[in-house]
DNA sequence: GGGGGACTTTGCTCTTCATCAAACTCGCGG
DNA sequence: CCGCGAGTTTGATGAAGAGCAAAGTCCCCC
């Protein structure tokens, strides 16, 4: 993918059509977007990479151009557990909007990312300069904070396997690329890393797996799962059996 | 409590002190507050009544002025749980906030409450008008936010009497009175919203109070707990044993 | 090409807690 | 003052899934 168009110095410079398609910049003109574009820093991280971490001051908000993160809390014992997950086009590490002075979690890269981010202190010139800019980004806020509702009411009512199969759902949803088998999700994902979205083991994942496996739902290797099946995961999520 | 000041006619007006101490308001002129106040609806509600509803239309947002709530998400199953308590003081359905057109959740009266509300269309109104207003609000939201962020590590991570013991905690933090035998919870609980709050069962909760009143930690009768010994909780619910 | 580490699988045991069942108690309305 | 219903207590049982152990497999890096 191509994201960087070299200038005639040898300084990269980001370009316009990076911002234009998304929903937070798509009313701007290209002035207004150039110079939003010139404001901000761009870096990529590796797979297992830390963007921000949960408690430190929240400096910089951030926009997510490739790649895909994990948003992780992490308990005094140890245990963590994956709050949700950043696809590319989307905004994250926008605790300015909420008035918050430190990430109120930790962001990981889960797999090899592009990010831009900008000062904390252009949030209120973005929102109050750019119409529409405010609005996305609440709308955005709005619905993860559902989606967090969601995985709690599912964490608190459903058994295991219900769960499990809504996370595979969920990230097949948000990140499903169509294979000749499947669906893929679209990053690495780990039978731990999927117990950490559910609250179970990877013991208990990874049994889960192989008899979905079996009963021809979902195509599994290393860090990688082709779901051949959605509507049998559907139905499991559902209990409507 | 003293809500309500009768004018000459025998409709009653509502008192500039209602809004003039809390955070969304504190830094407005009388005048100012005399506006919102006239344009606000205020309504009482009985201990179990429903104030809005789950995917209902959201064409108000809320102040609650005495009483508590519950907010609460049910599945389709029919399961119930309780995502939050709010205290006098505190806005509530302000889903307009984030450009939501439908309520996320339900919200129940814990108690008999007095809540005002305004229309949608006067949000963009209060937040453009009144500086202040709007960043209370996403202060309020950021914090809410945290809030479920936690409960939902904890439903992930803790053993049920963790929990159990972390939800009793919050709402002795929230809406704790001091009496002469401890620290009582303000509004009507039974065990059952325990176990809405925790994601287990009615049974298992009253076991657990039974076994903590022996242990001299809480005191409880119907529908209401005091808490004798704080500290033996935050023990319990640290795994700091 | 051959470690070695990271990820996965699988079996077994044991605890926790949901579920079922039944009795008890408080407080309210008739 | 009685009875009913909502809330609570307690016991017994069983199943789900965590924890522990150990071995297998893939992939990356040297």
């Amino acid at each position: 993918m191509l994201f960087i168009k070299l200038a005639d110095q040898n300084v990269p410079k980001l370009d316009e059509s990076l911002l234009s398609g998304l929903p937070p910049f798509s009313c701007l003109t290209r002035p207004q977007i150039r110079k939003i574009l010139d404001q901000a820093r761009s870096r990529r991280y590796e797979e297992g990479a830390e963007i921000f971490r949960e408690g430190h001051e929240a400096d910089r908000f951030f926009l997510l151009l490739d790649g895909y993160l994990r948003v992780v809390r992490t308990t005094p014992g140890g245990d963590q557990i994956i709050v949700l997950h950043i696809s590319p086009g989307q905004l994250f590490g926008i605790a300015p909007a909420l008035q918050r002075e430190t990430y109120p979690a930790t962001s990981i890269a889960a797999a090899e990312s592009i990010a831009l981010s900008w000062p904390v202190r252009l949030w209120s010139d973005f929102t109050a300069t750019y119409e529409g800019f405010a609005t996305e980004s609440y709308k955005t806020l709005g619905s993860r904070l559902g989606q967090i509702q969601q995985t709690l009411t599912e964490m608190a009512t459903q058994a295991v396997e219900k769960r499990v199969a809504a996370a595979v759902l969920r990230m097949v949803n948000q990140s499903g690329r169509k294979t000749d088998k499947g669906i893929e999700i679209a990053f690495p994902v780990t039978r731990q890393n999927i117990s950490d979205m559910t609250g179970t083991t990877l013991h208990t994942v990874s049994r889960l797996l192989s008899a979905w496996e079996k009963a021809g739902i979902v195509e599994s290797t290393r860090k990688h799962i082709v779901v051949t099946a959605p509507h049998q995961l559907v139905v499991i999520s559902n209990g409507t059996d």
